[in-house]
DNA sequence: GCTATATCCTTGAGTAGTCAATTATCTCGC
DNA sequence: GCGAGATAATTGACTACTCAAGGATATAGC
């Protein structure tokens, strides 16, 4: 009895997915955030109102919604996101980029962007094909 | 300007694993380990001589040398794993499965596969085939 | 055989999350 | 229009790491 190899593979791609998030991180040490930090400002530059609920940030990341708490306290602590009530729903407390996060945003935005075609040239066309099927996968 | 396809597709990579390692994590919980300790253990077992230098497993799961320090301590300490001197180096402190480790990992193994198989029978053939490819691609 | 440098591992301090409990508010059925 | 449950967010206590520094040992050049 071993491991199947489907296993193997999924083993592979989460030490795969390691170091890749690693390499993400340093792609935007220069601007002071981390990549799932990135990820929310991204969302939240998409967004038709400009701003989330915690609970849409949550899950378009895939985190808890706790995490997503804490991971905005300091982001709004440098003016990165500021707080907004909702007006129909007092429970909720919806996130907005400020000036300054959209600024950074889209300095940001363009060192991922190079850095992404950087690494991409690494890969073959198949494995290229393959991170697209693969990040349309929902879960 | 905007964030280009394959910069979106990484973002979008990067919370399909963040939501994966959640359900592989689930998968093990029965057994009592993290999916990134059956992976260590998974090395352990594969190695011809059956243990590993500490640096060896970092650089195999992809984390740190003191993230693997951490993590193997509590596995010691309910006797998963025991440390062994090097012989001709007295630097290093290998890593050995022990008997209750071995067996273990025989169970888990068992339900890592089973997990495995529902989990891909989720995916299309195009994103099995994407899965691999992506596996076997070295950073 | 000594010194300089590199390697292996661990530790202290800090960051990034998790879950369970709590508070506040909303929605629904009656 | 009120009580029972569902939902949004935060907090406390915890786990899982990271990096930088340090101790111990190995290796290489002179």
């Amino acid at each position: 009895m071993s491991l199947s190899q489907h296993a193997s593979n999924l083993l592979k791609l989460a030490t795969f997915q390691t170091r890749l998030q690693k390499k993400q991180d340093q792609w935007l040490a220069a601007h002071g955030i981390s990549f799932k930090e990135f990820t929310i400002m991204y969302h939240l530059h998409q967004s038709p109102t400009k701003n989330m609920r915690r609970v849409d940030v949550a899950e378009v990341v895939g985190l808890s919604a706790s995490g997503v708490t804490r991971l905005l306290n300091p982001m709004q602590k440098i003016g990165l996101v500021e707080k907004e009530e909702s007006a129909r729903d007092a429970r909720v407390s919806l996130v907005r980029l400020t000036e300054a996060g959209e600024a950074l945003f889209r300095d940001a935005e363009t060192s991922v962007n190079e850095r992404v075609e950087a690494f991409m040239d690494l890969l073959t066309e198949e494995q290229q094909a393959a991170l697209q099927a693969l990040s349309e996968t929902r879960l």
